[in-house]
DNA sequence: CGGTAAGTTGACACTAATCAACTTTCGTGG
DNA sequence: CCACGAAAGTTGATTAGTGTCAACTTACCG
């Protein structure tokens, strides 16, 4: 087994354990790996589905343009996320991906997600990526219609926290965050300028720093309390519950 | 095949035509209808998924409350909508559902999911029924993140005139719309205040009117136009679509 | 090394929240 | 069927939180 095929299997067992077919048939699709730049698209609002895409490396934004120009990032995919497999299932996007940074990915046809489907540990990885993802977009809509500035970049940055150290890239509590503050902006609903001064605020609180992309968390504890994030909406498991499952290979269980 | 098979299966072919077995497999999960009263909960966040839902009469509303009791909703379920039939795969719900109006929902165990997924039209509908909602939350992202009050009110209304027109529910320009002033604030993120005046203005301006319940259009095009709304991410056929589908009843093609 | 994108800061405007009082409608039991 | 209480809706006054505009600095890329 490759190095990629590697990483991503690591990734993707965040949802469920993968048996040694699961990883041969992630090692199958390889192929079809894909490098884009930042600001590439990776599929566009309008066109028909002809791929969906699993990310391997760096970041890449779900996003819906608005007749005068502004822009809603309604999701953010790191590595390990995929789209629902079920995308076929309509004629056309709904919305744009884009690469926020240089990104890998594997661009999948409806046949290779079918042979996928058909391997139980892999459809039920693909199943709880779409119910988490889910999970979050509700999540979302509560952090922009009910919390405040200063809640929601806290909330955004646990949130990142969470998943990026779910998928191993967390060290010491610092990861990679290749985000502009126009695109969280953009995220949260807010404006650059607001944004800007929030992030200050959260500097100068010494909760976190957040520069050239490094996204360093200097108090966890108390960023989850100021923002009222609790990380079970991400679904991901607990230490205890990861050393569980660590031992049990075989099984497929989640909590 | 009873009269409340009829109309579910009505509802359901919106999003795409069902066979005869199709039709069969709901009428064998018809016994498993509940009824709720408003404010009744289908489903709590936390509990364990036992049960899906589908809601053959009234409104449903996905929610999620915060620690100093806000509420935020992240979903309207009105008839012939499904809860996604992967939710199983996760151990517990992140949001709750409750009725919002007198509610007829048809409770169904895994087992059930299982066999209406082995038919290739009832699980075609259920993955369009998946792949719309994740649709619609983007939209409301959208709405909430970057829409003024006026906007996110004429949106809301354009997009439940769409929805409840596809299932029948639209009789020359008038619905049954169950919600109060407070749920439609705590949808659009806005207080049930401003939600007041808006409401006023939206009359005031001859777009519509909203009274006990019942929503009116009096000028659809000019609504659509001052909210910016397109129905595509509804993926809502045209009439000339439908027309098409229907004299191809065999046909599993969507647009 | 120059140009552009990203980040920073201040002044000001405005949308929408809050608080409070009041009216109307609805549901329910006497 | 009416009366009562509670929920829903309405309106005004005031305030808080963010947006907008503009100028400027810093960082990055070819």
């Amino acid at each position: 087994m490759n190095r990629l095929t590697t990483r991503l299997a690591l990734r993707l067992e965040r949802y469920a354990p993968l048996r040694v077919e699961d990883k041969q048939a992630l090692e199958n699709e390889a192929l079809a790996i894909r490098r884009y730049a930042p600001r590439d698209n990776l599929a566009r609002e309008g066109n028909p589905v002809e791929r969906i895409f699993v990310i391997v490396e760096g970041f890449a934004s779900r996003y819906k343009l608005l007749p005068d120009g502004r822009r809603q990032i309604t999701a953010y995919m790191v590595p390990g996320d995929l789209c629902d497999t079920r995308t076929f299932a309509l004629p056309f996007m709904d919305h744009s991906i884009a690469a926020l940074s240089s990104v890998h990915a594997i661009a999948l046809t409806p046949e290779a997600v079918h042979r996928w489907e058909s391997l139980p540990g892999l459809a039920l990885v693909l199943a709880r990526n779409s119910l988490v993802h889910q999970s979050i977009a509700r999540e979302w809509l509560v952090s922009i219609g009910h919390r405040t500035s200063f809640e929601r970049l806290s909330h955004l940055f646990c949130e990142l926290f969470e998943r990026l150290n779910a998928v191993g890239l967390v060290h010491s509590s610092a990861c990679e965050v290749p985000l502009t503050q126009t695109e969280i902006a953009d995220t949260l609903g807010l404006s650059a300028v607001h944004v800007n001064r929030t992030l200050m605020e959260l500097r100068r609180a010494g909760l976190l720093s957040f520069q050239s992309k490094q996204l360093i968390i200097h108090d966890y504890l108390k960023l989850q309390l100021v923002s009222g994030f609790h990380p079970r909406y991400l679904y991901v498991a607990s230490p205890d519950e990861a050393t569980a499952r660590a031992v049990n290979e075989d099984s497929c269980g989640f909590f």
